[in-house]
RNA sequence: GACCUGGUAGCUCAGCUGGUUAGAGCAUCUCACUUUUAAUGAGAGGGUCCUGGGUUCGAGUCCCAGCCGGGUCACCA
């Protein structure tokens, strides 16, 4: 809740103009004994989507929502009422909204005091217009929320063509308030998403396997290569890591005797963002005691065929220019195959030094710190993965690359893993889960070796999970599945940001209310003090907070803005302030 | 991290080899209009041209530095 003096400073930000008649609108609705913002329920009957696809007319409905592309005439008026499903046009007539004398709520209130993007609720009666639009005749109008910011203008026409679309990703993903309100098919993006994570959820539960919850801080953050977030525990005082993966502590929990457990791990990885990742990202994790991986494949081609089925209710997906088919069976193809068709080179027989050589030919960079796995693993995602367009499982990987891995049954030197491939993307990773202790032991004690050779992707030895081990896992297959990617791939989408609510984006600037700050200790001219404030440095923690140069630019913007009288600052003496603290 | 590319009104965008007071459509405001649907007709208001510096008689436009995006690559899933 805000406190007065809080409200009084916002209405002095500096607001554009069709804000602030917004504003004067508020002040005005409760002039005339209107709340904009009341604090009761209003009871809804009726939705725009069942409504329209079983339209009756003379259906008395409440219905709420946001008021959308209001077209006035005169003493009657149309409007899109805009609800969770879609938008229904709702029809008011000025005599039959204010039957009596006074035409105020038609008149003043609906032309004048309420603008697009404004929450109503409205009482009234179904019937088809003469054009045959499905439309609510209503006869009682009440204000529900009063929208301060006018939304981008998206007109759509009847044919589907869109005018003045609100396209720009910056503020999509800053403002994805906005950008669901005005796109509709963004809503039905994280609609498809909720229901693959929903119908994934169901099918496992049907097959008894248990959904768990597992440490999202770990002190050692295993189960995976990557670089870790890193944070603190005061009260331990040690560094605890945001989790890079949590296979480790699901198969603890295969240990203590369930047999069959997942998670929707949100996982955390500090590295480089693009269209297919993100620091923060969900991996769905799966284990299965008294199975291998061939079970794993089934399984999976059979879950992704009904996700493509729950979710387009065929499996023919279309995905940028090719149609992708989700019905299983899946192609299996071996690593060793898979570089043999695409690379001719054929790994097997061939040593460290052969394959360095192969890389070379093939013009990929190559160092002393990467062992077999690392240049078989280069030769695939350089040469192959692009190829695999429709979903197929790439299968038996190169023991030292796959340190969690159970050894192939018959294959010396390889592992039981498979990836699956999707449109040239890995969407999958699974195995026969390595049970052995001693060999788990030795392949941690190999990665360490790799690490001091120089590879700074090799995994941490976790003591813990080798005792659980010790005690005995039964035979077990266990997959991650990527499920951004996966909605990716189900809703024809290219960039991670277009399925992830709220992608990671620097963090914007804001301009915040006022407060008493004292600057002088950083050595700023006492003049600016008031106007630091103004800009968005409410402490001189703010200042010290951002980059000089921002903090330069800024505050000489907000100079020329409000044209103060001083001169500007230069960036040499913005950057004093910061070498001033620190002697 | 490297390269390419963009930032002009609330939204989508024009703005030529630098040259009067920076434009359009939609949105907003005023007026008209009782079945419209990108409603329509008439009129009006609205701009730190991302920021700072430079070149110039003159910069939205050219140069330098920076801020914030997007794309490609590298790394990774």
């Amino acid at each position: 809740m805000l406190g007065t003096a809080q409200v009084r400073t916002f209405e002095h930000m500096i607001r554009s103009e069709q804000e602030q008649q917004r504003i004067d609108s508020v002040h005005a609705l409760r002039a005339k004994g209107i709340e904009p913002y009341p604090a009761a329920s209003f009871e809804v009957t009726h939705h725009s989507g069942p409504l329209k696809e079983d339209f009756k007319e003379g259906v008395k409905v409440r219905m709420a929502g946001r008021l959308m592309n209001r077209r006035i005439m005169g003493k009657a008026s149309f409007a899109e009422l805009q609800d969770r499903e879609g938008s229904l046009q709702i029809y008011l007539n000025r005599d039959e909204l204010c039957p009596g004398e006074d035409k105020g709520l038609y008149n003043d209130v609906f032309k004048k005091l309420l603008d697009r993007g404004d929450f109503i609720g409205v009482e009234g009666e179904t019937f088809l217009t003469q054009v045959g639009e499905p439309s609510v005749k209503v006869t009682s109008l009440t204000v529900l929320s009063k929208a301060i910011r006018p939304l981008p203008a998206v007109k759509v026409e009847e044919d589907g063509t869109v005018h003045d679309a609100f396209t720009d990703p910056e503020l999509r993903y800053r403002m994805r308030y906005v950008d669901l309100v005005v796109n509709p098919k963004v809503k039905e993006t994280f609609a498809a998403r909720s229901t693959i994570i929903r119908k994934i959820r169901d099918s496992f539960d049907a097959k008894g396997w248990m959904e768990v919850d597992t440490p999202v801080l770990q002190s050692i953050p295993g189960g995976a290569a990557a670089r870790p977030f890193a944070t603190h525990h005061n009260a331990l005082d040690i560094p605890l890591y945001l989790r890079i993966a949590n296979e480790l502590y699901l198969k603890r929990l295969i240990v203590g005797g369930f047999d069959g457990v997942y998670e929707f791990s949100r996982n955390f990885r500090n590295e480089g963002m693009d269209r297919t990742h993100n620091p923060e990202f969900t991996v769905l994790e799966l284990y299965v005691a008294y199975q291998d991986y061939h079970w794993m494949m089934e399984t999976t081609e059979t879950l992704f065929g009904d996700l493509a089925q729950a979710v387009h209710g065929t499996t023919q997906v279309a995905l940028g220019a090719h149609t992708i088919d989700f019905a299983p069976p899946y192609a299996r193809v071996t690593m060793r195959d898979a570089i043999l068709e695409h690379a001719k080179v054929d790994i097997d027989g061939l040593d460290e030094e052969g394959l360095r050589d192969a890389c070379q030919e093939h013009g990929i960079d190559t160092d002393e710190s990467m062992g077999r796995g690392k240049l078989i693993d280069e030769l695939f995602g350089e040469k192959c993965e692009h190829h695999y367009i429709q979903p197929t499982f790439i299968c038996d990987y190169p023991t030292d690359m796959s340190p969690l891995t159970k050894a192939h049954r018959d294959k010396p030197g390889y592992t039981e893993r498979f990836e699956l491939m999707i449109n040239g993307t890995e969407v999958a990773n699974a195995y026969s889960e390595l049970n052995d202790p001693l060999d788990q032991r030795a392949r941690f004690e190999d990665q360490l070796t790799l690490s001091e050779r120089g590879d700074d992707e090799a995994m941490y030895i976790d003591h813990d999970f080798l005792r659980a081990l010790e005690y005995g896992m039964p035979p077990t297959s266990g997959i991650g599945i990527g499920i951004d990617r996966l909605v990716m791939m189900m809703t024809n989408q290219t960039s991670i940001q277009e399925v992830l609510l709220f992608p990671q984006m620097r963090p914007e600037a804001f301009e915040s209310g006022a407060g008493d700050a004292d600057f002088s200790a950083l050595g700023v001219p006492e003049a600016w003090n008031e106007h630091l404030v103004a800009a968005g440095f409410p402490t001189p923690k703010e200042v010290l907070d951002a980059k000089p140069t921002q903090v330069h630019q800024r505050l000489n913007g907000f100079r020329k803005k409000n044209k103060l009288d001083l001169p500007a600052l230069s960036l040499e003496e913005v950057t004093n302030w910061y070498s001033d603290t620190s002697s």
